[in-house]
DNA sequence: ACCTGAACACCGTTCAAGT
DNA sequence: ACCTGAACACCGTTCAAGT
């Protein structure tokens, strides 16, 4: 015989507000959180019915976007805090930390940046950090037009790569371990005739596969290479 | 009165093979076939019930990773026939060439993309693809190690760029639409003194928008700037 | 005004029943 | 051996009913 559940979930009308579903909702984002954002498991974090939601939110969709521009807001200002002085005349030690930031802040609701890193809200944080970047560009000796291309061509990698990163994070298990399993497995046993520079590199490789951090990290020093080849060209010109 | 629909649906036992079944998905994952790979559709598209592919594959992971693995081999083979001679010493050109051949294979099937970009299979295709990339890199003048470090980091990249471009695609009209409208109408209206830069550039924003081939130009050129940057100083050290 | 709960059209997956 | 179809535990969303 079980213990009897108490009527712990007190069916009595729960008042929510606005907040309290974005902060449930990033709670749920979270990897502690289950890594799934659905409108049942909003209601149980909230003790509601699942269709409260729908008060506030016209459906998931304005839900994401709100929860997205948080997350914007919050990487912004994360790289604020760790470079206090703002954009100084370091223009790559800037970018480097902005981007880092904003990848950051997404990676820790892994659910939202699957939904939402492709998205564009135009909200006040988001205008004021691309008006930032390409200012940054703009100084660091871009012409306008260019420095706006480059901002837009970095800001999608980086999303992308996050986006990339957190769908990988929140797959199955087993679908994880697959995969893990093909490049420590597979790529270690390719035979050297055939394979010889795989061959060599696969631990390597096989490193590299846990450590998204340093796949990002060198995508965005050898992009910020390029981008300093740019700039060293228009300053030529 | 309506006319009756015959008992078209021939309720006779249909027998499915591996192979049809990858080719009725790869049509379902076409923008044409209306971009969602789901059991039913598929049934309905095989004529059989939709459960029938359960024995066949042992789960949906089995049938995405067999699909991507299809694709992965059509994106080398596009590449090749754009570049009959192989990689000569043009390691540009020809990563140029394979980095948009792979993704056009993989756009052909936007919610393939999705499913399945961050994915490794560590298939023949695959792993043969991968040796000839370290080995450009790395005839180009890098390092082994650094060669296999550099692939990654490319090829990461493109399949990050390619999921995100192709998330975009399959949500739903309504939220295309309100990420546009954000792009066009309130980029298009920010303040001038308090968006100098922005203002000036937003035109070309907007255009970059709708140009999705134009970002991921522009973010593989700046990237294999830095990668040429970074041979330059491996021949010097 | 706003929460509840039944209902609906979908998902992937399992399993007993058919052929 | 392999396809069918009912069933289950989930999705997002709608709507009438409660308070």
């Amino acid at each position: 015989m079980e213990a009897r559940v108490a009527e712990q979930s007190s069916k009595r009308r729960v008042t929510l507000t606005r907040e309290s579903i974005l902060e449930a909702a990033l709670r749920l984002c979270s990897p502690e959180g289950g890594g799934q954002l659905t409108f049942s498991r909003l209601g149980k974090e909230l003790g509601a019915d699942p269709t409260a939601v729908y008060r506030h939110f016209r459906d998931k969709d304005e839900l994401v976007l709100a929860l997205t521009d948080l997350t914007v807001q919050e990487g912004m200002e994360l790289s604020r805090q760790a470079l206090p002085d703002g954009p100084s005349d370091d223009w790559r030690a800037w970018l480097t930390v902005t981007a880092q930031s904003v990848r950051a802040s997404y990676l820790a609701r892994p659910a939202l940046a699957v939904l939402a890193a492709a998205r564009t809200t135009a909200s006040p944080a988001e205008t004021h950090s691309v008006e930032q970047l390409i200012t940054v560009l703009h100084r660091a000796g871009l012409p306008v037009i260019e420095a706006a291309e480059c901002y837009r061509a970095l800001l999608d990698m980086t999303l992308a790569m996050t986006q990339y990163t957190a769908a990988f994070s929140i797959l199955d298990r087993s679908a994880q371990e697959k995969d893990e399993a093909a490049w420590a497995v597979k790529y270690g046993m390719l035979p050297e005739d055939e394979f010889p520079l795989l061959h060599q590199s696969a631990p390597r490789l096989t490193e590299l596969f846990r450590d998204d951090d340093g796949v990002f990290a060198l995508v965005l020093t050898t992009f910020l290479d390029g981008v300093a080849a740019r700039i060293e060209r228009a300053r030529k010109a």
